[in-house]
DNA sequence: TTCGTCATGTAATGGGTTACATGATTAC
DNA sequence: GTAATCATGTAACCCATTACATGACGAA
């Protein structure tokens, strides 16, 4: 990830869903976003560590089940200490909300991502406001990329060229593709009773 | 811009073309690269510094029109102001080259963008080399995201699912395009003399 | 026994973002 | 005369990246 402080959003949102410890929370976040978003460990620890003194999260020591010293046995001074599970506060949980509802940081792709990976917690009426921004967003995005070619056309080389294209063309597949979730959402909010997905 | 030290190249390249102080460089930059790249004072001007320390760039000061000018007759041919015009050295020449051509670093979205800005300098083969590495990167994710969705496709809700596929197609688009640059680049260099663009 | 994965962190480094601060010139 | 644009920077704050360091566990 690229961006500063974007991590917050998805720790508190699979914490939401049930308690982990930090090695299954990457593995969750790169399930769910795909191959494109790597979290690094220097980068979800101090995460976790800001979230607690916070009072976000919490830390819970879980007891090893390791059941079967055996062979190793003896002289380990101590055993615990394993797995540090992450548990979410009542206070995490009103900081999810926050994060998730605010719209201003709604418009830039990585947020808007992160936040329509959790949309399933938010009423219609907040997602419908969400798409609509992020829609008009990539639309004024794409006025931008028309101006900008019409006054630099003849100054741009044709491997620029072929970048702006193709930069406006993926612009507007997004814009259809929000439109998409845009009509998915109205006709569940008008028509037939909510589905809840799959 | 996101991520770190990745002005230089773009910045050298622009001055490669010629001098130009900061407030133009920022102009060009957003020309080239459209919207989506949008460049703060306070991540190019101390760009230009490091630049300048490491001997890549020089400060040349543009002296201003003598202190008091007649209003506006006199000096209609001075367009003088307080610039800092950059130029770039030799140094600045062979570091240029060697940020295009490494192959390292190509693979990454904006990294590529950046290289393929400037691709006019680079020889056909090396340009070949730098778009079958990008293509091979995007089809690696690609199946990456195939084995991500055949193990969790059923623990992902609707919205994330529409996010991957999104996403899945959108990188699809791209190797598409990356061919189209690729068949491009193999015709003129079989066959017809290099036609050098509009 | 060794390798791969699980698991948890810390330290240094670097640089981007935002806001701040200033002043000249142009157009209305 | 005043607003917009041109023009150049600085500083604090934050945090991602990278590399480092450690150790347990399961299987071959």
């Amino acid at each position: 990830m690229k961006q500063p402080g974007m991590l917050e959003l998805p720790v508190l949102g699979l914490l939401k869903e049930r308690s982990m410890h930090g090695y299954e929370l990457r593995k969750q976040l790169s399930a769910m976003l795909g191959p494109f978003w790597q979290v690094s460990w220097g980068s979800l620890y101090p995460t976790l560590r800001r979230l607690a003194k916070a009072g976000a999260v919490e830390k819970l020591a879980e007891e090893k089940p390791s059941k079967r010293r055996a062979k190793t046995a003896s002289g380990s001074l101590n055993s615990g200490r394993r797995k540090t599970v992450y548990r979410l506060t009542a206070q995490g949980e009103a900081l999810f909300t926050e994060l998730l509802e605010e719209t201003a940081a709604a418009v830039d792709a990585d947020h808007f991502t992160l936040k329509l990976a959790f949309f399933r917690y938010l009423n219609p009426e907040t997602r419908l406001a969400l798409l609509e921004r992020r829609r008009a967003y990539l639309q004024e995005k794409l006025g931008q990329f028309k101006t900008n070619l019409r006054d630099y056309r003849e100054r741009i080389d044709s491997y620029t060229l072929s970048l702006q294209n193709h930069s406006m063309a993926a612009t507007q597949s997004d814009i259809e593709w929000i439109d998409e979730l845009i009509r998915a959402e109205r006709s569940i909010e008008g028509g037939a009773p909510n589905p809840s997905n799959a």
